[in-house]
RNA sequence: GCGGAUGUAGUUUAAUGGUAGAACCUCAGCCUUCCAAGCUGACUACGUGGGUUCGAUUCCCAUCAUCCGCUCCA
Protein backbone atom coordinates (compact mmCIF):
# COMPACT_ATOMS: atom_id res chain seq x y z
CA UNK A 1 0.00 0.00 0.00
CA UNK A 2 1.25 3.43 -0.90
CA UNK A 3 2.29 5.74 2.24
CA UNK A 4 0.10 8.65 2.98
CA UNK A 5 1.74 11.99 2.88
CA UNK A 6 -0.31 14.48 4.39
CA UNK A 7 0.62 16.36 1.57
CA UNK A 8 -1.95 13.95 -0.38
CA UNK A 9 -4.47 14.56 2.29
CA UNK A 10 -4.82 18.55 2.19
CA UNK A 11 -5.26 17.93 -1.85
CA UNK A 12 -7.75 14.88 -1.44
CA UNK A 13 -9.48 17.38 1.12
CA UNK A 14 -9.55 20.13 -1.59
CA UNK A 15 -10.53 18.22 -4.48
CA UNK A 16 -13.65 16.64 -2.84
CA UNK A 17 -14.41 19.55 -1.00
CA UNK A 18 -13.68 19.13 2.41
CA UNK A 19 -11.01 21.72 3.89
CA UNK A 20 -9.91 24.73 2.22
CA UNK A 21 -6.79 26.96 2.52
CA UNK A 22 -8.09 29.91 4.12
CA UNK A 23 -8.29 32.96 2.18
CA UNK A 24 -7.24 31.09 -0.70
CA UNK A 25 -8.11 33.79 -3.41
CA UNK A 26 -6.01 36.51 -1.60
CA UNK A 27 -2.79 33.89 -1.84
CA UNK A 28 -4.01 32.42 2.07
CA UNK A 29 -3.34 33.19 5.42
CA UNK A 30 -0.89 31.06 7.36
CA UNK A 31 -2.25 28.64 9.18
CA UNK A 32 -6.09 28.92 8.54
CA UNK A 33 -8.11 26.35 7.24
CA UNK A 34 -11.91 26.68 5.70
CA UNK A 35 -13.99 23.68 5.66
CA UNK A 36 -15.65 23.40 2.74
CA UNK A 37 -19.29 20.98 2.80
CA UNK A 38 -18.16 17.90 3.08
CA UNK A 39 -15.71 18.48 6.19
CA UNK A 40 -18.37 21.03 8.27
CA UNK A 41 -20.53 17.99 8.01
CA UNK A 42 -17.92 15.37 9.03
CA UNK A 43 -16.97 18.06 11.43
CA UNK A 44 -20.39 18.62 12.97
CA UNK A 45 -20.82 14.91 12.98
CA UNK A 46 -17.87 14.72 15.50
CA UNK A 47 -19.48 17.67 17.07
CA UNK A 48 -22.35 15.44 17.63
CA UNK A 49 -20.95 12.06 18.89
CA UNK A 50 -18.91 14.45 21.63
CA UNK A 51 -22.33 15.85 22.65
CA UNK A 52 -23.71 12.07 23.07
CA UNK A 53 -21.10 10.52 24.47
CA UNK A 54 -19.71 13.33 27.15
CA UNK A 55 -23.01 15.02 27.83
CA UNK A 56 -26.00 13.01 26.95
CA UNK A 57 -24.73 9.76 27.94
CA UNK A 58 -23.45 11.04 31.09
CA UNK A 59 -25.42 11.59 33.89
CA UNK A 60 -25.13 15.00 35.59
CA UNK A 61 -23.53 16.67 32.76
CA UNK A 62 -24.39 19.90 30.81
CA UNK A 63 -23.26 21.85 27.91
CA UNK A 64 -22.76 25.57 28.23
CA UNK A 65 -21.95 28.10 24.72
CA UNK A 66 -19.92 30.98 26.53
CA UNK A 67 -19.06 34.13 25.22
CA UNK A 68 -15.39 34.25 23.32
CA UNK A 69 -14.91 37.62 24.72
CA UNK A 70 -14.36 37.50 28.70
CA UNK A 71 -13.80 39.98 31.28
CA UNK A 72 -9.80 40.82 30.61
CA UNK A 73 -9.75 40.08 34.70
CA UNK A 74 -10.70 36.33 33.83
CA UNK A 75 -7.49 35.95 32.26
CA UNK A 76 -5.54 37.59 35.13
CA UNK A 77 -6.73 35.16 37.32
CA UNK A 78 -6.36 32.22 35.28
CA UNK A 79 -3.31 33.19 35.21
CA UNK A 80 -2.68 33.66 31.10
CA UNK A 81 -1.15 37.00 31.09
CA UNK A 82 1.03 36.40 33.19
CA UNK A 83 2.41 32.93 32.24
CA UNK A 84 0.98 32.68 28.69
CA UNK A 85 3.84 34.98 27.07
CA UNK A 86 7.15 34.06 26.04
CA UNK A 87 10.03 36.63 26.85
CA UNK A 88 11.86 35.76 23.25
CA UNK A 89 15.33 36.79 22.38
CA UNK A 90 17.40 36.30 19.42
CA UNK A 91 20.76 35.89 19.44
CA UNK A 92 22.93 38.52 17.01
CA UNK A 93 25.75 35.74 15.83
CA UNK A 94 24.21 32.54 14.77
CA UNK A 95 20.17 33.55 14.38
CA UNK A 96 19.37 31.06 17.29
CA UNK A 97 15.96 32.01 18.74
CA UNK A 98 15.76 31.62 22.98
CA UNK A 99 13.75 31.99 25.55
CA UNK A 100 15.37 34.33 27.82
CA UNK A 101 14.45 32.73 31.01
CA UNK A 102 15.12 28.96 29.79
CA UNK A 103 18.64 30.60 28.83
CA UNK A 104 18.73 32.21 32.42
CA UNK A 105 17.78 29.40 34.21
CA UNK A 106 20.22 26.79 32.21
CA UNK A 107 22.90 29.00 33.08
CA UNK A 108 22.43 29.08 36.54
CA UNK A 109 19.23 27.23 38.03
CA UNK A 110 19.39 29.39 41.51
CA UNK A 111 19.34 32.45 39.19
CA UNK A 112 15.18 32.05 39.88
CA UNK A 113 14.48 33.92 36.23
CA UNK A 114 10.49 33.98 36.76
CA UNK A 115 10.48 36.36 39.21
CA UNK A 116 12.64 38.85 37.28
CA UNK A 117 11.05 41.71 34.69
CA UNK A 118 12.27 41.94 31.09
CA UNK A 119 14.75 44.98 32.15
CA UNK A 120 16.41 42.67 34.79
CA UNK A 121 16.52 39.64 32.60
CA UNK A 122 18.81 41.89 30.23
CA UNK A 123 20.80 42.96 32.95
CA UNK A 124 21.30 40.15 34.02
CA UNK A 125 22.23 38.14 30.63
CA UNK A 126 24.21 41.25 30.06
CA UNK A 127 26.01 41.42 33.67
CA UNK A 128 26.78 37.84 33.92
CA UNK A 129 27.60 37.67 30.07
CA UNK A 130 25.29 34.48 29.57
CA UNK A 131 26.69 32.88 26.07
CA UNK A 132 24.36 31.17 23.76
CA UNK A 133 24.18 27.93 23.66
CA UNK A 134 24.62 27.71 20.04
CA UNK A 135 27.47 29.46 19.28
CA UNK A 136 28.75 30.79 22.71
CA UNK A 137 28.33 34.81 22.16
CA UNK A 138 26.74 37.31 23.98
CA UNK A 139 24.89 39.59 21.71
CA UNK A 140 21.72 39.26 21.72
CA UNK A 141 18.36 41.75 20.58
CA UNK A 142 16.34 43.09 23.21
CA UNK A 143 13.33 40.65 24.51
CA UNK A 144 10.48 40.84 22.73
CA UNK A 145 7.37 39.91 24.53
CA UNK A 146 5.41 37.38 22.47
CA UNK A 147 1.63 36.71 24.17
CA UNK A 148 0.18 33.73 22.82
CA UNK A 149 -3.11 35.67 23.65
CA UNK A 150 -4.82 37.55 20.64
CA UNK A 151 -5.59 41.11 21.40
CA UNK A 152 -8.41 43.10 20.38
CA UNK A 153 -10.17 46.42 21.40
CA UNK A 154 -14.09 47.51 22.50
CA UNK A 155 -15.07 51.05 22.03
CA UNK A 156 -13.44 53.33 19.69
CA UNK A 157 -10.51 53.94 21.00
CA UNK A 158 -7.70 51.79 21.30
CA UNK A 159 -6.25 52.08 25.28
CA UNK A 160 -5.00 49.68 27.62
CA UNK A 161 -8.39 49.85 29.33
CA UNK A 162 -10.41 48.71 27.05
CA UNK A 163 -8.46 45.64 25.94
CA UNK A 164 -10.21 42.60 25.56
CA UNK A 165 -8.48 39.01 24.64
CA UNK A 166 -9.84 36.47 22.24
CA UNK A 167 -10.25 33.26 24.88
CA UNK A 168 -7.08 31.18 24.84
CA UNK A 169 -8.67 28.28 25.75
CA UNK A 170 -12.22 27.54 26.42
CA UNK A 171 -12.25 26.10 30.39
CA UNK A 172 -12.97 29.45 31.73
CA UNK A 173 -16.00 30.32 30.11
CA UNK A 174 -17.16 26.56 31.99
CA UNK A 175 -15.29 28.08 35.46
CA UNK A 176 -17.09 31.36 35.96
CA UNK A 177 -20.44 29.55 34.98
CA UNK A 178 -19.86 26.87 37.80
CA UNK A 179 -22.09 28.47 39.82
CA UNK A 180 -24.79 29.59 37.90
CA UNK A 181 -24.96 26.02 36.27
CA UNK A 182 -25.24 24.21 39.57
CA UNK A 183 -27.56 26.35 40.93
CA UNK A 184 -30.24 26.64 37.91
CA UNK A 185 -29.53 22.15 37.27
CA UNK A 186 -29.86 21.76 41.14
CA UNK A 187 -26.83 19.79 40.41
CA UNK A 188 -24.59 17.69 43.36
CA UNK A 189 -20.78 17.06 42.76
CA UNK A 190 -19.55 15.82 41.32
CA UNK A 191 -21.10 17.08 38.02
CA UNK A 192 -19.43 18.09 34.71
CA UNK A 193 -19.93 20.98 31.82
CA UNK A 194 -19.01 20.58 28.48
CA UNK A 195 -18.56 23.16 26.03
CA UNK A 196 -17.96 22.88 22.15
CA UNK A 197 -16.29 26.30 20.93
CA UNK A 198 -13.44 28.19 19.59
CA UNK A 199 -9.78 29.46 21.09
CA UNK A 200 -7.46 31.64 19.62
CA UNK A 201 -3.72 31.40 19.74
CA UNK A 202 -1.49 33.83 18.23
CA UNK A 203 1.48 31.30 17.47
CA UNK A 204 4.02 32.01 14.99
CA UNK A 205 4.40 27.79 14.17
CA UNK A 206 4.11 26.00 10.92
CA UNK A 207 1.13 23.50 11.32
CA UNK A 208 0.52 20.18 9.97
CA UNK A 209 -2.31 20.90 7.77
CA UNK A 210 -4.92 21.60 10.88
CA UNK A 211 -3.11 20.23 13.73
CA UNK A 212 -1.99 23.53 14.72
CA UNK A 213 -3.74 26.20 13.47
CA UNK A 214 -3.99 29.94 15.09
CA UNK A 215 -7.71 29.94 15.41
CA UNK A 216 -9.39 26.03 16.39
CA UNK A 217 -12.02 24.25 18.27
CA UNK A 218 -11.72 22.17 21.67
CA UNK A 219 -14.51 19.98 22.43
CA UNK A 220 -13.99 20.42 26.85
CA UNK A 221 -15.07 19.27 29.83
CA UNK A 222 -14.43 19.88 33.12
CA UNK A 223 -15.60 17.63 35.98
CA UNK A 224 -16.02 19.37 39.19
CA UNK A 225 -15.55 17.12 42.15
CA UNK A 226 -14.17 16.99 45.98
CA UNK A 227 -10.48 16.50 46.90
CA UNK A 228 -9.75 13.36 47.13
CA UNK A 229 -12.06 12.01 44.44
CA UNK A 230 -10.02 13.59 42.21
CA UNK A 231 -7.41 10.76 40.98
CA UNK A 232 -10.09 8.25 40.63
CA UNK A 233 -11.70 10.87 38.35
CA UNK A 234 -8.32 11.93 36.15
CA UNK A 235 -8.27 8.17 35.04
CA UNK A 236 -11.51 7.29 34.65
CA UNK A 237 -12.15 10.46 32.07
CA UNK A 238 -8.72 8.98 30.67
CA UNK A 239 -10.03 5.84 29.49
CA UNK A 240 -13.41 7.33 29.22
CA UNK A 241 -11.62 9.82 26.29
CA UNK A 242 -9.38 7.03 24.42
CA UNK A 243 -12.74 4.40 24.25
CA UNK A 244 -14.10 7.30 22.35
CA UNK A 245 -11.46 7.57 19.96
CA UNK A 246 -11.97 4.10 19.50
CA UNK A 247 -16.03 4.22 19.06
CA UNK A 248 -15.07 6.83 16.06
CA UNK A 249 -13.21 4.14 14.78
CA UNK A 250 -9.40 5.22 15.21
CA UNK A 251 -7.66 1.71 15.65
CA UNK A 252 -6.17 0.96 18.73
CA UNK A 253 -2.49 0.83 17.71
CA UNK A 254 -2.37 4.57 16.20
CA UNK A 255 -3.40 5.47 20.25
CA UNK A 256 -1.15 6.00 22.83
CA UNK A 257 -1.05 7.87 26.47
CA UNK A 258 1.76 10.68 27.39
CA UNK A 259 2.35 11.30 30.36
CA UNK A 260 3.68 15.10 31.10
CA UNK A 261 6.41 15.14 33.39
CA UNK A 262 6.81 18.49 33.19
CA UNK A 263 3.18 20.51 34.44
CA UNK A 264 1.28 23.39 33.57
CA UNK A 265 0.49 25.89 36.16
CA UNK A 266 -2.32 24.80 37.39
CA UNK A 267 -1.85 20.91 36.99
CA UNK A 268 -1.68 18.28 39.14
CA UNK A 269 -1.37 15.04 37.12
CA UNK A 270 -1.74 15.26 33.21
CA UNK A 271 -1.77 13.00 30.12
CA UNK A 272 -2.30 12.91 26.28
CA UNK A 273 -3.60 10.81 24.44
CA UNK A 274 -2.08 10.87 20.95
CA UNK A 275 -2.59 9.89 17.59
CA UNK A 276 -0.30 8.35 14.76
CA UNK A 277 -0.57 11.36 12.11
CA UNK A 278 0.63 10.72 9.10
CA UNK A 279 3.31 13.12 9.81
CA UNK A 280 3.84 11.44 13.51
CA UNK A 281 2.23 11.40 16.53
CA UNK A 282 0.38 14.42 18.04
CA UNK A 283 -1.76 15.35 20.64
CA UNK A 284 -5.70 15.38 20.11
CA UNK A 285 -6.76 14.98 23.74
CA UNK A 286 -5.63 16.06 27.24
CA UNK A 287 -7.07 14.97 30.57
CA UNK A 288 -5.66 17.63 33.30
CA UNK A 289 -6.09 17.33 36.67
CA UNK A 290 -6.50 21.02 37.57
CA UNK A 291 -7.25 20.68 41.63
CA UNK A 292 -9.18 24.06 42.90
CA UNK A 293 -6.57 26.17 41.64
CA UNK A 294 -8.87 27.99 38.79
CA UNK A 295 -11.56 28.50 41.17
CA UNK A 296 -9.94 29.33 44.11
CA UNK A 297 -8.08 31.97 41.99
CA UNK A 298 -11.70 33.50 40.50
CA UNK A 299 -12.82 33.54 44.06
CA UNK A 300 -9.27 35.78 44.82
CA UNK A 301 -10.25 37.73 42.04
CA UNK A 302 -13.72 38.52 41.47
CA UNK A 303 -14.41 38.27 45.32
CA UNK A 304 -17.05 35.82 44.51
CA UNK A 305 -17.19 32.94 46.85
CA UNK A 306 -16.80 29.58 44.92
CA UNK A 307 -17.45 27.43 47.47
CA UNK A 308 -19.96 24.24 47.20
CA UNK A 309 -21.77 23.12 50.55
CA UNK A 310 -21.82 19.42 50.27
CA UNK A 311 -25.55 18.68 51.51
CA UNK A 312 -24.19 15.39 52.60
CA UNK A 313 -21.63 16.20 55.03
CA UNK A 314 -22.91 20.20 55.83
CA UNK A 315 -18.85 21.23 54.47
CA UNK A 316 -17.69 23.73 52.48
CA UNK A 317 -14.95 23.76 50.04
CA UNK A 318 -13.95 24.61 47.13
CA UNK A 319 -14.42 21.76 44.16
CA UNK A 320 -11.59 20.49 42.59
CA UNK A 321 -11.95 20.13 38.19
CA UNK A 322 -10.25 16.99 36.12
CA UNK A 323 -10.32 18.71 33.08
CA UNK A 324 -11.13 16.10 29.63
CA UNK A 325 -10.20 18.31 26.36
CA UNK A 326 -10.50 17.11 22.94
CA UNK A 327 -9.01 19.19 19.96
CA UNK A 328 -11.78 19.58 17.91
CA UNK A 329 -9.83 19.67 14.70
CA UNK A 330 -7.52 17.82 15.35
CA UNK A 331 -10.00 14.56 15.89
CA UNK A 332 -11.19 15.72 12.27
CA UNK A 333 -7.94 15.51 11.37
CA UNK A 334 -7.31 12.15 12.68
CA UNK A 335 -10.27 11.14 11.71
CA UNK A 336 -9.71 12.14 7.64
CA UNK A 337 -6.14 11.16 7.98
CA UNK A 338 -7.22 7.27 9.01
CA UNK A 339 -10.61 6.88 6.95
CA UNK A 340 -7.92 8.35 3.70
CA UNK A 341 -7.36 4.64 2.25
CA UNK A 342 -5.41 3.95 -1.30
CA UNK A 343 -7.27 0.86 -2.46
CA UNK A 344 -5.69 -1.74 -5.38
CA UNK A 345 -7.88 -2.80 -7.97
CA UNK A 346 -8.26 -6.15 -9.81
CA UNK A 347 -7.24 -4.63 -12.70
CA UNK A 348 -3.94 -3.37 -10.73
CA UNK A 349 -5.07 0.76 -10.40
CA UNK A 350 -4.94 2.31 -7.65
CA UNK A 351 -8.10 4.71 -6.59
CA UNK A 352 -8.52 6.69 -3.28
CA UNK A 353 -11.76 6.73 -0.88
CA UNK A 354 -12.74 7.64 2.12
CA UNK A 355 -13.52 4.92 4.84
CA UNK A 356 -15.56 6.56 7.89
CA UNK A 357 -17.63 5.09 10.24
CA UNK A 358 -21.35 5.26 8.84
CA UNK A 359 -22.14 7.72 11.77
CA UNK A 360 -19.54 10.72 10.60
CA UNK A 361 -20.30 10.24 6.84
CA UNK A 362 -21.23 13.16 5.35
CA UNK A 363 -23.66 11.90 3.16
CA UNK A 364 -25.45 8.55 4.59
CA UNK A 365 -27.47 7.54 1.36
CA UNK A 366 -27.15 8.22 -2.37
CA UNK A 367 -29.87 8.32 -4.53
CA UNK A 368 -28.59 6.93 -7.86
CA UNK A 369 -31.70 6.87 -11.12
CA UNK A 370 -29.72 3.64 -12.81
CA UNK A 371 -30.67 5.63 -16.20
CA UNK A 372 -31.48 9.12 -16.13
CA UNK A 373 -34.03 9.07 -18.95
CA UNK A 374 -35.95 6.55 -16.78
CA UNK A 375 -35.86 6.74 -13.54
CA UNK A 376 -34.84 10.56 -11.99
CA UNK A 377 -38.61 11.58 -11.50
CA UNK A 378 -39.23 8.57 -9.14
CA UNK A 379 -35.55 8.78 -7.48
CA UNK A 380 -36.10 12.40 -6.88
CA UNK A 381 -39.27 11.57 -5.20
CA UNK A 382 -37.41 8.90 -3.24
CA UNK A 383 -34.39 12.01 -2.90
CA UNK A 384 -36.82 14.21 -1.62
CA UNK A 385 -38.21 12.05 1.09
CA UNK A 386 -35.24 10.81 2.77
CA UNK A 387 -33.36 14.10 2.67
CA UNK A 388 -35.59 15.08 5.63
CA UNK A 389 -34.66 11.65 7.49
CA UNK A 390 -30.28 12.30 6.96
CA UNK A 391 -27.98 13.59 4.56
CA UNK A 392 -28.54 12.35 1.02
CA UNK A 393 -27.24 13.08 -2.37
CA UNK A 394 -28.36 12.83 -5.50
CA UNK A 395 -26.67 11.83 -8.86
CA UNK A 396 -27.51 11.61 -11.93
CA UNK A 397 -24.77 12.09 -14.07
CA UNK A 398 -22.01 9.91 -16.03
CA UNK A 399 -22.59 5.84 -15.58
CA UNK A 400 -23.59 4.02 -12.85
CA UNK A 401 -20.28 2.55 -11.66
CA UNK A 402 -18.79 6.12 -12.05
CA UNK A 403 -21.25 7.09 -9.49
CA UNK A 404 -20.36 4.33 -7.38
CA UNK A 405 -17.16 5.45 -7.22
CA UNK A 406 -17.68 9.28 -6.45
CA UNK A 407 -19.30 7.92 -3.39
CA UNK A 408 -16.86 5.96 -2.36
CA UNK A 409 -14.68 8.85 -2.78
CA UNK A 410 -16.20 10.55 0.01
CA UNK A 411 -16.88 7.93 2.59
CA UNK A 412 -20.78 7.64 1.62
CA UNK A 413 -21.86 4.12 3.18
CA UNK A 414 -24.77 3.54 1.17
CA UNK A 415 -25.97 3.93 -2.59
CA UNK A 416 -29.54 3.40 -2.95
CA UNK A 417 -30.04 2.28 -7.11
CA UNK A 418 -33.76 3.02 -8.72
CA UNK A 419 -34.33 0.96 -11.32
CA UNK A 420 -37.26 -0.58 -13.89
CA UNK A 421 -38.43 -2.67 -10.30
CA UNK A 422 -38.38 0.45 -8.60
CA UNK A 423 -41.25 1.85 -10.94
CA UNK A 424 -42.76 -1.93 -11.11
CA UNK A 425 -43.02 -3.16 -7.52
CA UNK A 426 -41.73 -0.09 -5.42
CA UNK A 427 -38.49 -1.90 -4.66
CA UNK A 428 -34.89 -0.47 -4.74
CA UNK A 429 -31.22 -1.59 -4.81
CA UNK A 430 -29.07 -0.79 -1.55
CA UNK A 431 -25.68 -1.30 -1.60
CA UNK A 432 -23.72 -1.51 1.58
CA UNK A 433 -20.00 -0.08 1.13
CA UNK A 434 -18.10 -1.97 3.96
CA UNK A 435 -19.06 -5.12 2.46
CA UNK A 436 -20.24 -4.26 -1.19
CA UNK A 437 -23.28 -6.45 -0.99
CA UNK A 438 -26.62 -5.71 -2.48
CA UNK A 439 -29.99 -6.07 -0.86
CA UNK A 440 -33.29 -5.31 -2.53
CA UNK A 441 -35.63 -3.15 -0.21
CA UNK A 442 -38.83 -2.05 -0.35
CA UNK A 443 -39.01 1.96 -0.32
CA UNK A 444 -40.81 2.08 3.24
CA UNK A 445 -37.74 0.05 4.57
CA UNK A 446 -34.87 2.00 3.59
CA UNK A 447 -35.29 4.47 6.90
CA UNK A 448 -35.80 1.85 8.95
CA UNK A 449 -32.76 -0.04 7.49
CA UNK A 450 -30.16 3.07 7.39
CA UNK A 451 -31.08 4.66 10.44
CA UNK A 452 -30.16 1.07 12.60
CA UNK A 453 -26.72 1.19 10.81
CA UNK A 454 -25.80 4.73 11.36
CA UNK A 455 -26.33 4.83 14.89
CA UNK A 456 -23.74 6.07 17.44
C1' G B 1 11.38 34.04 13.58
C1' C B 2 15.86 31.27 11.13
C1' G B 3 17.76 27.80 7.15
C1' G B 4 16.54 24.83 2.70
C1' A B 5 13.06 23.59 -1.31
C1' U B 6 8.78 24.72 -4.17
C1' G B 7 4.78 27.80 -6.71
C1' U B 8 1.72 26.66 -14.62
C1' A B 9 -6.36 24.80 -14.98
C1' G B 10 -9.83 21.55 -9.43
C1' U B 11 -5.59 17.59 -9.61
C1' U B 12 -1.01 15.65 -12.01
C1' U B 13 2.14 17.75 -15.31
C1' A B 14 4.83 19.82 -20.55
C1' A B 15 7.21 23.65 -23.10
C1' U B 16 8.91 28.65 -23.89
C1' G B 17 12.50 35.93 -23.50
C1' G B 18 7.43 36.70 -28.51
C1' U B 19 1.05 35.63 -23.41
C1' A B 20 0.98 28.19 -22.90
C1' G B 21 0.05 21.77 -24.67
C1' A B 22 -1.77 17.36 -22.43
C1' A B 23 -4.05 13.69 -19.10
C1' C B 24 -7.52 13.00 -15.30
C1' C B 25 -11.69 15.68 -13.15
C1' U B 26 -16.13 18.71 -14.12
C1' C B 27 -20.24 20.18 -17.39
C1' A B 28 -23.50 19.58 -21.96
C1' G B 29 -25.24 16.35 -26.00
C1' C B 30 -25.48 11.28 -28.15
C1' C B 31 -25.15 6.36 -26.34
C1' U B 32 -25.58 3.32 -22.05
C1' U B 33 -30.04 -1.02 -17.42
C1' C B 34 -25.43 -2.04 -11.64
C1' C B 35 -19.06 -0.69 -10.18
C1' A B 36 -14.24 4.92 -13.10
C1' A B 37 -17.10 2.31 -21.14
C1' G B 38 -17.28 5.11 -25.89
C1' C B 39 -17.99 9.44 -29.24
C1' U B 40 -18.59 14.92 -29.87
C1' G B 41 -18.10 19.49 -27.70
C1' A B 42 -17.27 23.11 -23.65
C1' C B 43 -15.02 25.47 -19.23
C1' U B 44 -10.68 26.46 -16.58
C1' A B 45 -3.81 28.01 -15.31
C1' C B 46 1.73 30.76 -15.47
C1' G B 47 0.54 32.80 -6.59
C1' U B 48 0.86 38.46 -5.93
C1' G B 49 3.53 43.15 -6.69
C1' G B 50 7.60 45.62 -8.66
C1' G B 51 12.15 45.85 -11.87
C1' U B 52 15.18 44.81 -16.43
C1' U B 53 13.43 44.47 -21.64
C1' C B 54 10.48 46.62 -27.69
C1' G B 55 8.22 42.38 -25.21
C1' A B 56 8.60 38.43 -18.90
C1' U B 57 5.12 32.58 -17.30
C1' U B 58 10.56 32.33 -18.30
C1' C B 59 15.76 36.70 -15.84
C1' C B 60 16.23 39.84 -11.09
C1' C B 61 14.05 41.77 -6.40
C1' A B 62 10.28 41.86 -2.86
C1' U B 63 6.04 39.64 -0.91
C1' C B 64 2.46 35.77 0.04
C1' A B 65 1.66 30.65 0.58
C1' U B 66 2.95 25.44 1.00
C1' C B 67 6.47 21.48 2.28
C1' C B 68 11.07 19.79 5.06
C1' G B 69 14.40 20.93 9.20
C1' C B 70 15.17 24.18 13.59
C1' U B 71 12.67 27.13 17.35
C1' C B 72 8.10 27.25 19.90
C1' C B 73 3.91 24.64 21.70
C1' A B 74 -0.91 24.91 29.24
Amino acid sequence: MEKLTMEKLVNYCKQYGFIFQGSEIYGGLANTWDYGPLGARLKNNIKDSWRKRFVQERSNAYEVDAAILMHPRVWEASGHVASFSDPLIDCKGCKMRHRADNLIDDFDDTANADGMTQEEMVSYIKEHEVPCPNCGKVDYTDIREFNLMFETHRGVTEDGKNKVYLRPENAQGEYVNFLNVQRTMRAKLPFSIGQIGKAFRNEITPGNFTFRTIEFEQMEYQTFCKEGTDSELYYYFKDYARNYFLDLGLPEEKLRFHDHEKLAHYAKEACDIEYQYSFGWGEVNGTHNRTNYDLSQHQEFSNVSQEYLDPDTNEKYIPYIIESTVGCDRLTLAVLDHSYTIEELENGETREVMKFIPYLAPYKVAILPLAKKYHSEKAQEIYSSLCKIFPCSYDETASIGKRYRRQDAIGTPFCLTVDDETLKQNTVTLRDRDTMEQIVLKIDEVEDYVMKRIQF
